[in-house]
DNA sequence: GTCTTTTCTTAAAGTAGGTCATTTGGGCGG
DNA sequence: CCGCCCAAATGACCTACTTTAAGAAAAGAC
């Protein structure tokens, strides 16, 4: 994709969160820069400060953790027209807990700490949309939640299906399985067990 | 607490979060409209649309939802200095699916949601506020999140203790066992063992 | 105080889901 | 089109936790 159709796609995005005019939009688009990663590839690793917000315009990254005894649980997934990063990294500007990885050759729009700041100063609807996305993020995290919270394993995968189903059908199974707190193989025999009957 | 003196602990607050002259502090902090709840009120209810943010100013509630089966699931605490809502309610102005109930005497100041609208649009820094508030919850939120993925019942437990010791005080056992998505049996037999050896 | 309700503990039996080991399949570099 | 490697499936066994049931200990109410 062009950078000009990557910036108009981060525009679009933009525009039905807050309300800007053109000139505020283009300066808000220009202050982000363009950046392709490869499939594999880390854009944050622990022990290294998350320098950026990261738009994906396209492509799927996954944000995971590996606990003791070497499992990786996923803590989010990001496809087009998604955000992602470690926000505890990032907001806070400490050290990463996190990787996040790069699940397809992606094309991404990354904006950098420092800049965040200044576009926030800048201008009030600036800050309202990172208001915005902030609040969106945590009700969807307490939805999240409250799933993991009252649902069983096969509840959980079929509402991952339900909202996130063009996730599921691009990225590795076992990644889904670790973001719903259950092991590959209990996944695979849900799966089965509904392929059957 | 007299008004001023909660307005006072409401205004402290504030200023921790975002830097505000004695004016623009002054009106943020009449915004607030002081409410007493008694134990066991509910300020929230599942299909009434939540109409406040509620800052505690002392006491203890909780955010819970009754899964089928009639258990039910903590989704948040709030004490003194904390901020309590069904979130997704308040911030979409959609009908709850939680239960937000004081488990004390409550003091809190209550923030509706067209006056937080009217705040947001007249001042950029009562934007940032929301905005910094916003943030450090998905922040948490993640971090929760995380817990829940990576750790057995015990290091939840711990965790919890660590990070959440004066809430674990104050809160009837069930509700930790339920925030924390353990049987409340269980959580009993954890503290025993610990009490043990 | 004493009666009642709520919370917490203990123990036995049951189960959702995990682990381990092996097989099958798919994608892709050469 | 072959061989390799990583992902998905399958089955046998295992365990961390739940459920059920009962009683003990606090906490209110009157």
């Amino acid at each position: 994709m062009t950078l000009h159709e990557s910036q108009h796609l981060l525009a679009q995005h933009v525009q039905q969160r807050v309300a800007l005019n053109e000139e505020e939009l283009a300066a808000f688009v220009a202050a982000f820069r363009y950046k392709r990663v490869k499939k594999r590839q880390h854009i944050v690793q622990p022990d290294f400060v998350a320098r950026h917000r990261n738009y994906v315009v396209r492509g799927a990254l996954r944000a995971y953790v590996i606990a003791e005894g070497g499992h990786d649980h996923t803590i989010q997934f990001a496809i087009d027209d998604w955000w992602i990063s470690d926000y505890n990294s990032y907001i806070f500007q400490r050290p990463a807990t996190m990787f996040v990885m790069a699940l397809e050759d992606c094309e991404l729009l990354q904006l950098d700490y420092a800049t965040e700041q200044r576009l926030k100063a800048e201008n009030h609807r600036y800050e309202t949309f990172f208001r915005v996305t902030a609040e969106r993020s945590t009700a969807a995290m307490q939805r999240r939640i409250m799933a993991n919270l009252t649902m069983d394993a096969e509840e959980r995968y079929d509402r991952f299906l339900k909202y996130y189903g063009s996730i599921a059908e691009r990225v590795p199974q076992y990644t889904v399985a670790s973001y719903l707190n259950m092991s590959t193989e209990f996944l695979s025999r849900i799966r089965s067990r509904k392929a059957a009957g």
